[in-house]
DNA sequence: GTTGATTCCGTAGCTGACTACGGGAGTAAC
DNA sequence: GTTACTCCCGTAGTCAGCTACGGAATCAAC
């Protein structure tokens, strides 16, 4: 049960970890991963549990996760928080299936106006363009895409 | 068929539009509206005309057009280049549902792991948690969520 | 004719997640 | 023992799409 416990350097575990460097320090100075001790002159080294660190934050972020909410779950890391790391989850899934639902929308009318482009053949009007002038697609107001994304 | 040619200052139009006027300044500074000519000494106005592409940039927001794309799409705008919008749109729809199937990806992942702590009773290991931690997750390499969702 | 809101305009700040730069120190290869 | 890479560290820049600030001019109401 013991894997290797190689000693790495920053650029090593960046590799290892397909990432920059540079990301690795960013998430340092974050706090989302800790900067082990300098050797007296020397340069610091990294072990596996740094890398699998930095494992959970890459799954984290692809699950939908931001760095601070990733912060948030590395303080249930013991495993014995589970309601807490479950309501977590529960969000993100919802804001997922939110996600969706605004896509497959979108996918719809765009979906719509591409077909009635390639239908069009002598008209002069662009489908496309014109619903865009003339306000035709109809969008529910549960933004993904676009304006104001960053909340 | 002719609307009503109001004559609206920029905080007038702001409002008919539903955004800040502090956005449809930018978007002149961005070339996407134009600036109408200032009477000498006086303020400017804008017309309908000035509120349709306002409502052009937010529909085409909307499916997912970057405002440099809607720059590209506001050239095309004659009506007469209906190939070259249905090919954005096309690439538009394509990545729309790229988008998609990514989400659907990570829906499944973290729906599992959400039933997985209901689930969990006496067990001391948290099981989202854990899957962070040991990379039982697996995921596609189409990233949607997370790192470089700036390309 | 004064108060108070709005416009004008340039410039600067914000968010999130990096990415780059620069200069000095340490380290590896030959 | 020199060359060439890598590390360290702080600070600054990037991207997209806004949002805010500040000071002067203009306009609307009373």
């Amino acid at each position: 049960m013991s894997k290797k416990q190689r000693s790495m350097t920053i650029g090593t575990l960046a590799k290892a970890a397909g990432m920059g460097v540079e990301t690795i320090r960013y998430y340092q100075r974050r706090g989302l991963v800790a900067e082990p001790e300098k050797p007296y002159g020397s340069i610091r080294h990294y072990d596996d549990q740094a890398l699998g660190r930095l494992h959970f934050i890459r799954t984290a972020q692809w699950l939908g996760f931001s760095l601070d909410e990733i912060a948030e779950l590395l303080t249930l890391q013991d495993g014995t928080h589970c309601n807490e790391a479950r309501v977590l989850g529960e969000q993100k899934l919802t804001s997922v299936r939110q996600k969706i639902r605004s896509l497959q929308g979108i996918e719809k009318a765009l979906d719509g106006l591409v077909q009635a482009c390639s239908a069009q053949r002598m008209n002069v009007e662009c489908p496309l363009i014109a619903s865009l002038q003339h306000g035709v697609v109809q969008y529910s107001e549960t933004e993904t895409s676009g304006r104001s994304n960053r909340g």
